[in-house]
DNA sequence: TTGTAAGCGTTATCAC
DNA sequence: GTGATAACGCTTACAA
């Protein structure tokens, strides 16, 4: 049992390694930086460092080389499964890179926001990826000074100089209401999330855009707001909408709106698509949970927290480049909850 | 624009503080540190690090303190709700003491798991949360010369020292079952997941044991097992099950499973719960999500990591104190899946 | 090719 | 109470 507690004490350094190698710690360090030393010295530091289980002590490697080897990804919400999706596609890339990833769930506060990128002077990462609601004017001031290159996902103030991916959440919530409209709908609802944020506003732009091209009126009844971006708020607000009126189709903003509003719908007996359509965004995993499976718009989430992380890496690379903006396409996934033959 | 590229080299370090104070680093050092000087010294000292923005530098403090200000969490998949769950609870945690969340996502791997382990020599993190469906002997092995505290949530091989919070699972699927058989069913499913793995091992002890209470016959046409603890599969062994019986209940051994088991229903026009009672375990977000609401074991997925993350930093306190195990209860949580009234 | 030594930014131990 | 100063473990000129 000896050494059974405080195992976790006696970690062996470079110099261990050099001593029982009988070499000096310049030498091990090149060999463990597979820098060119004669095949002696190769063979005896590697016998060593293999014997003693050495590995490098991470601060003091950061120390020296200004790396950490670690990035930060910051989202409003991990209970959200847009977030979920994006934090795999990131850590693929930072696997890939041999990068740890460390994670913040901000809940969309902006101070909490602004913290973290005040944080970078901590230098405890190479670089963060911000993906945001809502960036102000502040956020922007910040950025700015940033100690460390940051990738913001999301919709940046005018004139903000930094690394940018967007979706088109306009577009794609345009398409989703033409396709809704060409499965035959007349009455399409909206239950956007709160209208101040940026996704909140632009789809519900997109919306509009989606109604005048298909030659629909727009009528303020069938537009619902929900208190947050999630289902139960969705749910309520689908209530107070069926409660004043009966559409044939409804958008919800996102797809944890649109499962609220699949609850809605069932629990009325109405049947989906046949008495009312139904579509969210996101392309979220969440619509192949549902009965039936939900249409969606991809937004890409995957591909834009992909693309931020290159793009990280990239300005982690070459830090004076021009700042990059990078937009994704929105897609229409059809599936049961709108198809005209469900 | 002075400094709008590169901005980020110009980080002030303590030597900075201490020379615009006019004091020594040890003094200025002393002031960052909360520890006692006279009041002119603090406020000089405070003012200079306010004034060119201060933060001490991550690496070097850990490198001299042997403390990184991290922990980690690895668990089996993001995707699953569960560990999104655990991921909220223990950040929470360790934001309450200040500490950064790395999260890695293992895809259940064996040797990934145990990569982790051994890379804790890189001392990046002080303490690692270990979330595992299956812990071998080598992982006991590994564990007991990791290079900083661990904590396992799961069920580690018997005799490996190590602080160990697990669930009840065994009880909460045999809880499931009596409460299915208390609404009046006789035929109650089972769709499992692979059986190999820790939790489909107990919860399939426990759907027997279950049965047993409720004076039910084992009938091993009810059982189905579903190649993955996830959605697609538990809809695919659904409909296996459906197609050469028809139960009047089902358990489904996690909520993925159940709602892949609810879709398959659904498309049979089955009306859960009048046809078809049914119940899925883990008590995850996605419960509220469905329709109807799913009937689940809450295992206390929150709360379970919670009480790992309290573990690991209590360890890291006092590294040398006895390990500790503990279990946390199972509680059936009726929803309207599987409630009389629906 | 190898060894010596400086230094990364801190904290902590000394004398004063 | 404060100021030198020695680590912490590593990388990298520079010399040999």
């Amino acid at each position: 049992m000896a050494g059974s507690d405080g195992a976790y004490e006696s970690v062996p350094t470079i110099t261990t390694v050099a001593r029982l190698a009988n070499v000096s710690i310049a030498s091990a360090s090149r060999v463990m930086n597979g820098i060119r030393t004669s095949p002696d010295t190769f063979a005896r530091v590697t016998e060593a460092a293999e014997a003693v289980g050495y590995v490098p002590n991470a601060a003091a490697r950061s120390l020296r080389s200004r790396r950490t080897g670690q990035i930060a990804f910051a989202m409003p919400d991990i209970g959200n499964p847009v977030y979920t999706t994006m934090v795999g596609a990131i850590q693929e890339v930072a696997r890939a890179h041999d990068l740890r990833l460390i994670l913040h769930s901000t809940g969309a506060d902006r101070d909490d926001e602004l913290a973290l990128v005040r944080d970078l002077k901590h230098r405890y990462v190479d670089g963060l990826i911000l993906a945001s609601l809502d960036l102000t004017e502040e956020h922007a001031e910040e950025l700015s000074s940033a100690a460390a290159p940051v990738v913001v996902i999301g919709r940046p103030a005018k004139g903000t100089q930094v690394d940018t991916v967007h979706a088109h959440s306009r577009k794609g919530a345009a398409e989703a209401v033409r396709h809704l409209c060409e499965t035959g709908c007349e009455r399409i609802a909206f239950v956007n999330g709160p209208e101040h944020t940026v996704p909140g506003a632009s789809r519900r732009l997109g919306y509009f855009d989606g109604l005048r091209s298909c030659g629909l009126e727009r009528d303020d009844e069938l537009i619902e707001v929900a208190t947050d971006f999630m289902s139960q708020p969705g749910r309520r607000a689908a209530e107070a909408l069926l409660d004043r009126t009966r559409p044939d189709a409804i958008l919800g903003a996102n797809d944890l709106l649109a499962v609220g509003v699949l609850a809605a719908l069932h629990e009325r007996g109405l049947d989906v698509p046949g008495d009312v359509a139904l579509a969210g965004m996101d392309d979220s995993p969440l619509c192949e949970l549902t009965w039936p499976s939900l249409t969606s718009v991809d937004l890409g989430s995957a591909a834009r927290a992909r693309i931020a992380a290159e793009l990280l890496l990239d300005r982690i690379e070459e830090p004076d480049r021009e700042p990059r903006l990078v937009g994704v396409d929105a897609r229409l996934v059809v599936r049961a909850s709108s198809a005209a033959s469900a």
